[in-house]
DNA sequence: GTGGTCTAGACCACT
DNA sequence: GTGGTCTAGACCACA
């Protein structure tokens, strides 16, 4: 269903989202969201990223925060610099993984929902309800 | 349905419990778990919180951490302090809430499962499932 | 009648004093003094406030405590932190309040020196000479 | 004016005032009342003292914070313990003090006054009216 | 450089 | 026993 795609693609700034507000640094949120986009595929090896002042100016966020995710995903070896080209997706980096790597990269949000839902003695009925319209009006 | 129960109640420190390796601040995360409990009807006003040095030994925790929650709870004035005798949940603190309203609380931390669902490519079908389960699973 | 000022304004740590030998703790010491500059007008919507670090030297006393105060003021929405660059004046901080409302806060501590003259069994005249001369003195 | 009153004279409770909600712990405030009432002469040599249990019915405070006080100011000679009878004023208690000392007495609340008014940026003019008016409602 | 969080340990006020 | 305050010092996130 999906066509072909060029080897090179040059990946966009809506890609990222961050929440201010939260105590969970900003760079952290950046990181996390590359292995997510990672993992599911819509970032594959070769894609070029888009630059640390795109971002940065797309987030509202000081661009040496940006750097500094870039820099430890290119420590990971997820990320790999071209010079004066920005970087690039490494070839190394884990592809797509099957379904259910994926979902367990979601069990511990999950599970803190479920202690939240339990502490506030939500029946599992309510929650689930809740989430099922939240997940169908993406 | 439930049985009376005696006018003051002294509430255990197993009531509380951190994630360590989240970002988020221990102080803050027990917090959120005393609205929660409170929201939940788990916690009501005049029950006797277990004490700062018994919740910081039970955590594993420096009692000034404990602490710390504790002053901003009775600065919220959802805590009294007796002085010399411990912190009661206050009277004025708000008992438990509609169903709707605990459902407004999960609404962030289920949109963010949503947010990182979508960036995993994963099928709302497949996430509810892990929910279901991890939620019967308590 | 004042010359206009520049937008940002940075603050001082010389602004705060701090009495050791009072009960009276520290950082709410430095909270009331916050309260009663902002409400004088001294403190204005965006000034900036003068570093914890600054401010803790300035005083001799432990940057903890200082930020303890900048915390709670925060949390009472009276100040702003900018990650990074230091805390500011918020925009909503209520300015210079009028007069009647000023003395208002004055009014508690006025109506504990009239008990305590009472117990002296001291002339209204007489305290209102020593006042008089106080403030005549400043 | 006043008729004269027999040596011993039985004191009562109501002679004592404490503000809760402030940080000053209470014991304090009863020592430094005491300490006025001497000076301004209300409270006289031979005095007998109202019991520990009275007062703190009287004030609504725990019988061994009265208790306490009772006996700081027994060890600084102020007090003297008849056993079985209560405490009465000692012997050697120094009686009320001339006007100059006890206006020196009130001298540091004052100036804590004229500290706040100024960052208040109160007239001096405007300080005294509301002080007159509240020594003159007493 | 900025503020935030946490620890370990001390002392205080109160019951 | 209760909580509160303060210190000294460490490490973190952000600019």
């Amino acid at each position: 269903m999906t066509p072909p795609e060029p080897r090179e693609r040059q990946l966009s700034a809506d890609l990222f989202r961050v929440a201010t507000g939260t105590s969970e640094p900003i760079y952290r949120q950046l990181i996390e969201q590359m292995r997510r986009l990672l993992a599911g595929g819509q970032i594959q090896p070769g894609d070029a990223m888009p630059s640390v002042r795109e971002v940065a100016t797309a987030l509202g966020v000081n661009p040496m925060t940006v750097s500094k995710a870039y820099s430890m995903l290119e420590a990971e070896a997820l990320l790999t610099r071209r010079r004066g080209l920005g970087m690039v997706v490494a070839a190394q980096a884990s592809g797509s993984a099957d379904v259910e790597a994926r979902l367990e990269l979601l069990r511990p949000g999950l599970e803190r929902i479920a202690t939240e839902a339990s502490q506030l003695e939500l029946e599992p009925k309510a929650v689930i309800a809740l989430l099922t319209s939240i997940l169908k009006g993406k």
